[in-house]
DNA sequence: TCCGTATTTCGTGAAACATCAAAATAGCAT
DNA sequence: ATGCTATTTTGATGTTTCACGAAATACGGA
């Protein structure tokens, strides 16, 4: 499960694409393209591993396709690895 | 910084190796092959990765050689992703 | 329907990665 | 030095990943 997530995190353009991500509630899957500097079948498949990690949440708007983040996803897979360390926190009910 | 930690941590070998090492303090390089059942030479590709990312710690004792994992760079490695991501906590003294 | 824009899928070549056996290295003991 | 054990390096091989152009698909508008 947290497999995915690891894998998807292991490049730095999908970790950037994240980055870019953040703050905003969406951005446009070409301006994600021209933003991080990469083709647009390149960042394609970038954001499909993504997605298929459910790092990424996409939604269609009319002729464009809108990305964003899933911070929770990439927190909860964090906070699982951490634990089985020995390193998580012992009660995760804080916030 | 954190490039070599997250390219390290995607393969699955490399994170059972961490988990192995949670917990004991020091674990000899043949018993973390057998212990995860993989081959001699396979297991010392994946921990020179672990050690460049600084994530192990090796140590000669004699003829054997032991490592140690070294969770507090996942650690950092995650806050500072985390932070990137906007999710970091904003003021780290409070707990 | 036909056109233009946005995005994904397909195909390909290059580069990186993973595995293991065999050979090399390191240390300790005799 | 010789031998023994533990680990790493080397080399060969198969697999996976990455990047991008070209082609395909999806949508909305004229």
């Amino acid at each position: 499960m947290a497999d995915g997530v690891f894998a998807a995190l292991s490049h730095p353009t999908r970790r950037a694409v994240l980055r870019e991500l953040a703050g905003r509630d969406w951005m446009l899957a070409g301006d994600l393209a021209e933003a991080l500097d990469v083709a647009g079948p390149t960042l394609s498949g970038h954001l499909r591993i993504l997605r298929e990690a459910d790092l990424v949440v996409s939604e269609r708007r009319g002729t464009t396709i809108r990305y964003m983040a899933n911070a929770s996803v990439v927190e909860s897979a964090f906070a699982a690895f951490l634990q089985s360390l020995g390193v998580g926190r012992a009660d995760p009910e804080n916030e």
